[in-house]
DNA sequence: ATGGTATACTGCTGTATAGGAATTTACAAA
DNA sequence: TTTGTAAATTCCTATACAGCAGTATACCAT
């Protein structure tokens, strides 16, 4: 994205971001790092209701975060690429970043109150 | 994000990718690329009135997205990292390796179609 | 101080969406 | 076919937030 983007693009990757916008969908998605998992197991291991993890596949599914098999009465879902953990990695980085910069900010406090 | 990641996490996560799951935003940050710019630049630049550009800034940069300086009347804002565009940039990968597939998959009809 | 401009803030409305309860659909076994 | 289970969908309510209009604040010039 080195130049204007169309607001019709930029649109696309704010519908894409809107996803990942979302602890529940975050922590499906987390979950799903383990391994393929069914939506009972996905209740399971999140504690969310059935309609709830179900609704937040489907979006996941449509936008391409996730695939999907079908086998008999369950249905087993997997992660469709690393690139969601490439993007939460940098937002974690950030957070760090953000985090240390705070504790210098209370260490720096800390070394005035001494002072004064 | 190798392991369960704790629900207060995943919301500042989450809390991020919000952020950025606004076209106006993304279009805001966008312009920013080519420069620092006053809001006005900024308003003129998008089109946008100026609460809705001030209001946007303040988010981007309460969240760390952008650093700002004042001087005299005008307040100058500029990127505060080059993350929002490496995030940006998987997810334009993504967007293309699904066109492609849409594309792939248009070309399959095609293709059925010429030999019914 | 006064007038004028740049930016921030407040109150409001409409829209989108998360989550719950209940229902429906899909499928397997008896 | 009937029964039971898994998953998807529908309807509903509450909440969050984008955008607008208007107002307030900060700063410069005269």
């Amino acid at each position: 994205m080195k130049r204007i983007v169309s607001p019709e693009v930029l649109e696309l990757i704010a519908e894409r971001f809107r996803v990942l916008a979302d602890p529940a969908r975050l922590q499906i998605l987390n979950v799903l790092q383990t391994g393929e998992q069914t939506v009972t197991e996905l209740m399971r291991a999140t504690g969310f209701r059935q309609a709830k993890v179900s609704k937040h596949l489907q979006l996941l599914y449509n936008l391409g975060f996730v695939d999907r098999r079908k086998e008999g009465l369950h249905v087993y879902y997997r992660l469709a690429s690393e690139d969601v953990f490439l993007l939460c990695d940098i937002v974690c980085r950030r957070l760090q970043v953000e985090a240390d910069r705070r504790q210098e900010v209370l260490e720096e406090l800390a070394g005035l109150g001494a002072e004064a």
